[in-house]
DNA sequence: ATCAACTTACGAAGCGTATCGTAAATTTGG
DNA sequence: CCAAATTTACGATACGCTTCGTAAGTTGAT
């Protein structure tokens, strides 16, 4: 049962979700502050979307004091996925391996983390053979 | 100079460009008839899309014929390349290797394909040793 | 030449996102 | 305690995406 319809955040929602993500915990001022760093907007306009967000489900907040405390409703991972498997459909043809290409190809990984993603690789290989 | 912003397609418009990129080049009949086995819409919903994308530059198209035939406009490379980026950095804080992880972890890969990242993987190390 | 089928053009409507102004409530510093 | 600052709530607006109805133009078969 359940469907528990799966919400797919708005790019706003996305930026502000990678700070809470972050934070783990924050203020609408927090969170706030945290976004001028790359974008500008107005304070309400934040407060607003967090708003929403509370209603959709998709950060719950603490309202017992003032300053209400947000934190996200949804987790990373399963928001990457979600957004990831969308985007290898309506993009890459369904194949995570074209992806995969791109990425690695268009940008810059350092030393470790080639060695991560070799990592990763030798797994998935070993798994083949089982 | 230039700029030459670049236009984000929308979601529809994707699935249209998958389509064109495909073929090659179609008409509003031969994009809609592919559009129908995977989603249902009108056909004027499909010929209202692709109008707005040839007046956005999105497509281009010979209207010297009776039925119109598109082709796309821009490539499908770029078109992943600025889509994949902008979501490595709302998404996967900047990190396009922490992208590749969740992309190679979550959806499964023939041994074919993990051999061909495999080989962009070795020469991606080979270049870090100059 | 005429009718049916097909195609394009145009405009409107519905909906969601993003933004912000303003007012009300609450907290805090002096 | 009062004024200033902070925070929330509410509503309005603008804009873009998506969808579709309807009209007008074109083609093809009889």
């Amino acid at each position: 049962m359940s469907g528990a319809k799966y919400i797919r955040p708005t790019e706003s929602e996305l930026e502000i979700l990678q700070v809470l993500w972050a934070k783990g915990t924050a203020s609408v001022r927090e969170v706030h502050e945290e976004l001028l760093k790359t974008k500008e907007a107005g304070y309400t306009t934040t407060l607003k979307l967090m708003q929403i967000m509370n209603e959709k489900g998709l950060v719950v907040r603490d309202d017992s004091i003032k300053t209400h405390i947000y934190q996200p409703a949804v987790s990373r991972e399963k928001t990457q996925q979600h957004i990831l498997g969308k985007m290898i459909n309506t993009l890459f043809s369904g194949s995570a391996t074209e992806l995969v290409i791109q990425a690695l190809g268009n940008h810059q990984a350092s030393p470790g983390e080639l060695e991560e993603i070799q990592k990763i690789l030798d797994q998935l290989k070993a798994q083949e053979e089982k």
